[in-house]
Formats: structure tokens, sequence, C-alpha cells
DNA sequence: AAACAAAGTAGGCAGTGGCAACAAAGATGT
DNA sequence: ACATCTTTGTTGCCACTGCCTACTTTGTTT
């Protein structure tokens, strides 16, 4: 059991953080409330304010966090996903459509620019997977499979194909039923498309 | 000059649609206030009320127009695209962007499921901008650009490119100078991938 | 002319985020 | 060890929001 601290948590911060992770997933950015997760942390509703300035902030905070995770098991995808590019890509595709359609109301938060101006801390955390993405296709070159070149212009296409699915499944514009499928032709398509003539 | 009658406004239904229009372009749904769109439209906090029931109704009703002139953009982008498949899939993908990326808010609102449940009329009419990709392919099929084959998964997975592509612009992830040669690069690879082989 | 439906008004309610002023707990310097 | 300072809580307030109910005005129907 966890003791409580009388007067100072200790880890408000992170109980927060936690909470808010929760609510988001139960009912979306939209509905989240600070002083909901106030009262679930047993805290004022003034008391937030000293780890997240603002709601703003602590959605942002959610949405790095997200970030990280999102790079964390994209990565871990492929470290099962054998040598070849075409497995190695389509394993990526599938771990993305999965945490996308999980934790949808995240990956709203994620890329919904409801992030205001500096939130430089986001741009960078977002860097990391799309880098993991452009290494992806490096390799595919190097392989051989894809055709040379700057691998940014086609990483960016790949990257805002899977994020269009994830967004249309999400949005009930395309029936879930449908996603192993158009995962599949995606997949397949992006290869034929840039590959080695 | 527009006569304003006294009591009955007569259009306040239609006035306050364009007002939140307004509202949305300049500070996205979040900020949408009901109570001052009522104030911009010169009528009582409580007025809305009647015309829709909801919040939520006001910005589905927001929603569904927007789909409509998506479609009707669209359409007059291919009008002007001439016969071959290339420049009219490019046409497309052109005024699909234009429209996300100037009307970045809106375009959240229609795929981002704000919209609870019973939305049908909503995806209804995001089935004509869908319907419109889908021809444009059974277009190709028939030029014998593209293989044969069930357009609808391709169809899809266009779609959900030009969307990505949107998300990434309008989140701040991917630098609007390099909008133009990422379109290209994704007709380019739409065209390839699925090409007759 | 009476009855009725539609469209607007007034006011109240619970809830929210943000702010300011104050209090407790811990950390720090002498 | 003690006094001081900083961090992290607390209370109470404000303006605002969406939603609801009850009432009023207008226009339409019979």
């Amino acid at each position: 059991m966890t003791s409580v601290p009388a007067y100072h948590h200790g880890n408000l911060r992170a109980t927060l953080l936690a909470a808010a992770e929760r609510s988001l997933r139960r009912d979306g950015a939209e509905r989240l409330s600070l002083r909901d997760l106030a009262r679930e942390a047993g805290v004022s509703h003034a008391a937030p304010r000293r780890h997240f300035p603002d709601r703003q902030a602590l959605l942002d905070a959610l949405a790095e966090s997200g970030f990280a995770r999102l790079d964390q098991e994209l990565r871990a995808a492929l470290a099962e996903a054998g040598e070849e590019f075409g497995p190695r890509l389509h394993a990526t595709a599938v771990a993305y459509l999965r945490f996308a359609t999980e934790d949808s109301a995240l990956l709203e938060l994620m890329f919904t620019r409801k992030h205001r101006e500096g939130a430089d801390r986001l741009v960078a955390a977002a860097a990391e997977p799309f880098g993991l993405m452009h290494g992806l296709i490096e390799q595919g070159q190097a392989q051989g499979v894809l055709e040379p070149g700057d691998p940014q212009r086609a990483g960016i296409v790949l990257f805002a194909t899977l994020q269009g699915i994830a967004t249309l499944v999400n949005g009930g514009l395309v029936a879930p039923e449908l996603l192993d499928g158009i995962v599949e032709t995606a997949v397949d398509q992006f290869i034929r498309g840039s590959r080695r003539r």
C-alpha cells in the first residue's frame, strides 16, 4: 500500500499525469478537468497549478509522454521483426496503428495542434518516431529495396499515411474490421511506389 | 442591407452558423462559445438552444457543412483538370490540402470523432467526398493506368494519405514549405504503387 | 378571435479554469 | 539550533460556460 503523506504529497505531478491518462482514455481530452484530477488525487483544486501552470500545459505533457511511448513501442516492434525490409515496415505499421487506435484520444492530442506556440518540447518529442521512420527508409534503400534519394519526403508520406488511416478509423469513417487489410494495402503500395526501378 | 426584425430574427440558425464558422477559423473548436455567438448575433444566451439542442449539435452541423464544401471544392478542382488520370489525381490532392490547411480547425472537427453516437448525418455527408475518391480510382482503372481490383482499399489509403499530410502540416510537425513537394511525392508514389504491372 | 406552435428572454444552477492570499512543510545557511 | 526562504499545499473568489425551467412575444392555424 502506498502511504499517503499528509501535506506534501511528494509525487503529485506523476499522480496527476497518471490520472489524466486514464481520464483521457475514458472520456477524451475535451472532458478532462483539472479539478476532477485534483479530487481523484485527494488534493485541493488549486494544487495542480503548482505543477502545471495551465490546463494546456498538462495536456502538452501528456502528448509529450505519448510520443515517447509511441517511439518505444515502435522500436520494440522493430526489434522483433528480423532483418528484411518488408516485414520490418509491416511490423512498424501494425504497431503504429495499434497504438493509434487503442489510445485514440491521446493520438489526437499529439497531432492536433492543440499545443500552443512554444511547444518546442513537444515537437522535439515528435522528432523521435519521425526519425525512426526515416531510419527505416534508409535501411530499405541500403538493402536495395527502395530507390535511393532523400528519405525525408518518403518518410513523411509514409508517416502521414499511417496517421491518416488511424484518423479515419478512430473517426468512425472506416470500419475497424477493414483495418488489417488497409494496412496491408498501404504497406504494399508504399513499397511498390518507391521501390527501385 | 439586411433588415433586423425585432423579436423573430428569421434566420438565427444561419447567422449562428456563419458566426460559428468564423469563430472556428479564428480560435478553434475548443474556444467556441454558444453564449459568445449569441452575443455576436445580438440575441439572448438561450436563443441558440432553439436551433441547436446542444453545443455538440452546432459543431456537428459545422462539420456536416464542411464535408459538403469539401466535396464541392474537390469537384470543382476535378472539373478543371482535363481527362488524364495523373493530373486529375494531382488536382484533387492539391484541392484537398488547400481546404485542409486553410480550414484546419474545421478539418479537425470533421474527422476527429468529436461527433457522438448518432451522427449518421455526418457519416453520410462524409460519404460524398469518399465516393469521389472512389470514382477517381475507378477512372484510373478504366484508363488502364491503375491495376484493376476493388477500388475501395486503394481509395481509403489515398484519402488517408492526404488526410495524414494535412494533420502533420496543421500540427506544425511538417513545415508548410514542404507541402507542395510532399503532395507531389504522395501522388507519384500512389500511382506507381497501384499502377498496372 | 382563440388556440397553438415556434422562437426569443430572464434567471438560476453546477461546474470550470485561473488568480491571489495565506499556511504548512522541508531545505538551507549561519 | 534556529531563523529564514522556497516549495507545495489550501481556501476563497471571479468570470465564464453549458444546460435547464419558466415565462413572453410573435406568427400561424383553425
